[in-house]
DNA sequence: CGCTACATACCGACCGGTTGGTATGTCCTC
DNA sequence: GAGGACATACCAACCGGTCGGTATGTAGCG
C-alpha cells in the first residue's frame, strides 16, 4: 500500500478539524493547515479541490461518526434491555457514560462551528447536518413511543420535543462547557434528561 | 441630543451583530459592516480602535441585554407567585412565552458565534460570557433551591446541574433551531423543560 | 529485463483580491 | 478656530487558488 496518499489526506482533515473546533472556519485558513500537518499548499489543494470541498468533507466524516455512535449504542440497549422503558434509560445511561470521565479538552462539535457561520455553507453542506439531527430525532422518537405504548408517562408530554431535548442537550452542552470551561458539564446534563425520563416513565 | 454619535455608533454595532450571527466574527470584515451600513471604513475606526474592540462592545451589550432579560422575568415572576415553587414555573412561563411566536429568522445567539470561534477572543472578552451564564446558573439555582426547601422533589436530583439544563437548552435549542430551520424549536424545548420541572416539584 | 507511457503525490513561486489598519483631509458645529 | 464626525486614499500582510515542475511509482510491452 502506498503510504501517502490516504494518510495525507486524513492528516490535514485531522489538523483542519482541530484548528476549525477552536477558532471556526472562516479563520482557519489554508495556509495555517498546511503549516499544521507540515504540509504545502500544492498538496492540499490535490487533495481538495477547494477548502468548501475540504468542509462538506470534514462535516461528512463527523456526521459518520455521529450516525456510528448512535446505532451503536441504539444496538447495545437493544441486546441489554428488553423492556421497552429500560432500553431507553440504558441508552441514554450509554450515552452519558460515553462522555464521562472527560477532564482536559472541552468539547467541541463541529455542527456547532458550521452552524456558527451558517452563513458561509451551501445547501448541500448544511443537509448533512440537518439530515444527521433528525435521524437521531426518529430514533429517539421511536424509543420514546415504544416506552409509552408500554405504559404511559406520568404526565402528557410533546414526545417529539422531548425527543429532541437529547440533541438539544448535547449541543447545549458543548457550548456552555468550552464557555464555562468545565469539561463534566456534558455527562452531568445527560444525566439531567436521563432524570426526566425517570420521572416520566417510572425507573 | 445629538442624532449622530451615538446613532453611527448602534448602527455600526446592529449591523455587525447580524453578519456574525448570519457568518460568525472571522468571516465579518469591517468593509461588508461599513458597507452594509452605508458608512465608510473611516467612520468605523473612529468609534472603534480596532474590530476586537467591536467585538468586545457587541458582547457587552448582549450580554446586558441577556441579564436585563434575566432580571426582568425575574421580578415579575416574583410579583406573581408567592409560593417557591409556582415562582419557579412562572418563571421558566415567562420565559417561554417571550420565545413563542417566534416564526421567521431563527434564533440566533452571540455567545454561541464566539464560543464557536473561542481562539479568537481575548480573557476579556471570554470573561463576560462566562459571567453571564454563571449568573443565570446562580439565580435559577437559587428558585430551585427555594422549591426544594419548601418541599424535597420527588426524586432526588443535582440542582445546579438543573439550573445549568435552562442555559444548555436555551444554547441547544439556538443551535438545533437554526440547523433544523425550525422557529419554534425554541419554546417548545423551554417548555419540556417546565415539564421536567413540574415532575420534580409537582405542578 | 529495459523502455515507454502515464498517474499520483507533492513542492513552492506566484496571482489577483481582500484583510485590518493608518494617515490625511474635509465639513459641520459649537 | 477648535474639535468631533466622518470620507478618501492608501498600505503591508494575508487570503484562496493556480501553475509549472519534480520525484516516485506502476502498468504494458518487446
Amino acid at each position: 500500500m502506498p503510504p501517502s496518499t490516504v494518510d495525507t489526506r486524513t492528516r490535514i482533515m485531522d489538523e483542519a478539524q482541530a484548528l476549525i473546533l477552536d477558532r471556526g472556519y472562516s479563520a482557519t485558513s489554508v495556509g495555517a493547515i498546511v503549516e499544521q500537518a507540515d504540509l504545502t499548499k500544492g498538496a492540499f489543494f490535490h487533495h481538495f479541490d477547494a477548502k468548501a470541498d475540504l468542509a462538506r468533507a470534514l462535516v461528512e466524516r463527523w456526521a459518520e461518526h455521529d450516525l456510528a455512535h448512535l446505532d451503536a449504542a441504539l444496538a447495545r440497549s437493544d441486546r441489554l434491555a428488553r423492556d421497552p422503558v429500560q432500553r431507553l434509560l440504558v441508552f441514554v445511561g450509554l450515552l452519558e457514560e460515553a462522555w464521562e470521565g472527560l477532564t482536559e479538552p472541552y468539547a467541541g462539535c463541529l455542527f456547532v462551528s458550521y452552524v456558527a457561520e451558517a452563513g458561509l455553507f451551501d445547501e448541500g453542506t448544511h443537509a448533512v447536518i440537518r439530515d444527521t439531527l433528525l435521524r437521531w430525532r426518529t430514533e429517539v422518537h421511536g424509543l420514546l413511543q415504544a416506552a409509552a405504548d408500554a405504559g404511559p408517562p406520568s404526565v402528557e408530554v410533546d414526545l417529539e420535543a422531548t425527543a429532541d431535548l437529547l440533541v438539544v442537550a448535547f449541543e447545549g452542552s458543548f457550548v456552555v462547557s468550552r464557555a464555562l470551561g468545565e469539561a463534566d458539564l456534558v455527562a452531568r446534563q445527560i444525566r439531567q434528561y436521563r432524570t426526566y425520563l425517570e420521572g416520566l416513565f417510572g425507573g
